[in-house]
RNA sequence: GUGUCCGUAGCUCAGUUGGAUAGAGCAACGGCCUUCUAAGCCGUGGGUCGGGGGUUCGAAUCCCUUCGGGCACACCA
């Protein structure tokens, strides 16, 4: 089904050549001014230049052949030159019967299905998730969901962060806590523990406090870069160690990740493109792109057009080791080969803005990717404390992520012991649910590529622009559903009636905006656009619900009739929050 | 310094790509539950859209300029 704005534009533009003028003046939008109309034209004016006539006249024209016609009940010419529309309810209602019966409430396939590889998690595996993981697992995730919903194939990478310095800081962290370890001897021949030298929070200990002194001290920070370079190439007690973090780590950020609805369908990470590192290097120096530069191994990817300097893109260290970039490429060499992508989306921090120019230039340059490939950045704003500085606990440390979780968890949890009569296991149950969807519509709700403010009292408020007021709205309809199924109400989802009130005419026109939210949402990559829409639709139907009653109506055709459009509004929302990544409990 | 993003109500943010009287939420104040979840709904107050100039019939939106802020600028990721 096209988008209403596009059927509305086409009925208008009739009108636009049936008076003698262009049918392309003719596009509807939105009206701003709810007061006066549902939707408008501004076509007249933008022609009245062309055709050398006063905007009002050709307005009136155009308004004149729309008498009588079925699509709008309302078409006045208003000055200046504004053409005011209604809807009738039989074309409303006729829109809105075919969004119930069409696959995904009448979301067109996209012109090409495109096989997209979105990049969303890069959390290190030398270190437990932190707030600061939060940003890119929610936004990636929901934008693989809404890809996915649009009808792109999507294939959702965790991309480790397993390969660079952060395990060689680990190595000499752990060196220094305790140094008799056999990984820690050339000379030892013997098989390596089973057992892992430390545990997850150990871990957590190790690699902040190694980084902090690499920081401080140059000869330490060379102990360490010294140290990655030599498990990169192999050294057998480094790379015993490594597997041990991998071991220790990933089930944790797997189970992290769980706890927010993120799935990966890859679990890939740096070093699993380490064998395809010394062939790309090699390829890069025999075709020319690659040269030394100050001892390290660079390709230029300045351009003529340039307003700034954009620095070489660096393949190689001068010590020889590999660094984010090695691995970022070689990963576009492996993702070319394995899935041939046509777009890559990296959902990263936009400080990191330059250096993926850089990457990108550097691998169209290399030609890793082909022309059509499409590499497209999508930068993250910080997520920032009441302060607007970047988010930290009370003692100002970096906070874990399961705590960011489980604080909102309980915090949503007192809440709901605080309004509701429920068993401590329901309740418990609800809140995880409540939680999830307070953070992440927290997130959501803003542009991805701005910072924001967390406010945990403002996320979890049931009142207002939140996750858990969305759910409390869905939760009302699914409590009215209930009620009518134990009274036996049946469903057809062919019942619907043109809408008697207004309040139920706003649902539908909201409702029938789905297919050009999730659309333009999926184009712009911008979940929030999918937030914006679920307030509306929650906004609409809270007021049509204040009043009308619905189990109480007493005409049966119009009972059942009102029982569709809460099932169209309730299955619109949930495929919504599904896209946003999070679920709605029975009750609350 | 160069580049880049941003500046909208007391606070947090929208603004459908240049349209009419700039919108929400929170906070403040007032009203609505014997009836489907009042965690809801309705209403009131609150703005030189950082400042100035320009383009246009028409600017928060486009251009220039200026002030204020964030961020980035090759051997970290």
């Amino acid at each position: 089904m096209k988008k209403i704005l596009d059927l509305l534009s086409e009925e208008m533009g009739k009108a636009f050549e049936a008076a003698g003028y262009d049918g392309a003046l003719g596009r509807v939008t939105v009206s701003n001014r709810p007061d006066l109309c549902e939707y408008q034209c501004n076509g007249a004016m933008a022609g009245a230049k062309r055709y050398h006539k006063a905007p009002l006249a050709i307005a009136g024209e155009v308004a004149e052949k729309l008498q009588g016609n079925h699509v709008f009940s309302q078409a006045a010419a208003v000055a200046p030159g504004f053409l005011n529309l209604k809807l009738s309810e039989e074309y409303l209602t006729r829109i809105v019967k075919r969004m119930e019966t069409e696959p995904k409430f009448g979301l067109e396939p996209p012109q090409k299905a495109k096989k997209i590889v979105i990049d969303y998690g890069g959390a290190n595996v030398a270190k437990p998730l932190h707030v600061g993981h939060i940003r890119p697992a929610v936004i990636g995730e929901s934008v693989k969901r809404i890809c996915r919903y649009a009808g792109h194939e999507v294939i959702g990478d965790a991309h480790l962060g397993d390969w660079g310095l952060q395990i060689g800081l680990v190595i000499v962290g752990l060196q220094d806590r305790q140094p008799d370890l056999p990984y820690f001897d050339e000379a030892y021949q013997g098989e390596y523990p089973k057992e892992p030298p430390f545990t997850i929070s150990e871990l957590a200990a190790i690699y902040p406090e190694a980084s902090a002194k690499s920081k401080e001290d140059p000869a330490y920070r060379a102990k360490a870069m010294e140290a990655t370079y030599r498990f990169q190439n192999g050294v057998p007690g480094y790379r015993a160690l490594w597997q041990h973090i991998m071991n220790v780590s990933i089930p944790d950020l797997k189970r992290n990740y769980a706890g927010l609805n993120v799935e990966f369908d890859l679990w890939k990470g740096e070093s699993d493109v380490r064998d395809l590192i010394p062939e790309m290097v090699e390829y890069m120096k025999k075709n020319g792109y690659a040269h030394i530069s100050q001892g390290a191994l660079v390709v230029d990817v300045k351009e003529e057009t340039d307003t700034k300097e954009i620095p070489p893109c660096m393949i190689l260290k001068s010590d020889g080791a590999s660094l984010y970039n090695t691995t970022d490429l070689a990963t576009i060499l492996e993702r070319m080969r394995l899935y041939h992508p046509d777009e890559i989306i990296y959902v990263v921090d936009k400080r990191q803005d330059l250096y993926f120019e850089q990457l990108f230039r550097c691998a169209r340059k290399t030609k890793l990717v082909e022309p059509e490939t499409k590499l497209t950045f999508l930068g993250f704003g910080t997520m920032n404390g009441a302060d607007g500085k970047p988010f930290k606990t009370r003692d100002g440390g970096v906070m874990r992520l399961e705590d960011l979780i489980s604080e909102t968890r309980e915090e949503m949890y007192r809440k709901i012991r605080e309004g509701r009569e429920m068993p401590e296991e329901q309740a418990r149950r609800v809140a995880e649910q409540v939680a999830v969807s307070a953070l992440k519509y927290g997130d959501l709700s803003n542009q991805a590529s701005k910072d924001y403010v967390f406010d945990i009292d403002r996320f979890t408020s049931f009142e207002g622009d939140t996750g858990p007021y969305i759910l409390y709205t869905i939760v009302r309809i699914k409590s009215i559903l209930a009620k009518y199924a134990e009274q036996g109400g049946g469903f057809s989802g062919l019942s619907l009636l043109p809408a008697f009130t207004e309040s139920e005419k706003q649902l539908e026109m909201t409702l029938i905006q789905f297919n050009a939210v999730v659309q333009s949402a999926c184009e712009e990559i911008a979940p929030h656009r999918i937030c914006a829409y679920i307030y509306d639709l929650a906004n609409a139907f809270n007021h049509f619900y204040h009043e009308t009653k619905i189990l109480g109506e007493e005409d049966a055709g119009k009972r059942e009739s009102l029982i569709d459009l809460l099932v169209l509004t309730r299955n619109v929302l949930e495929t919504c929050i599904n896209l946003l990544g999070f679920e709605a409990p029975e009750k609350m």
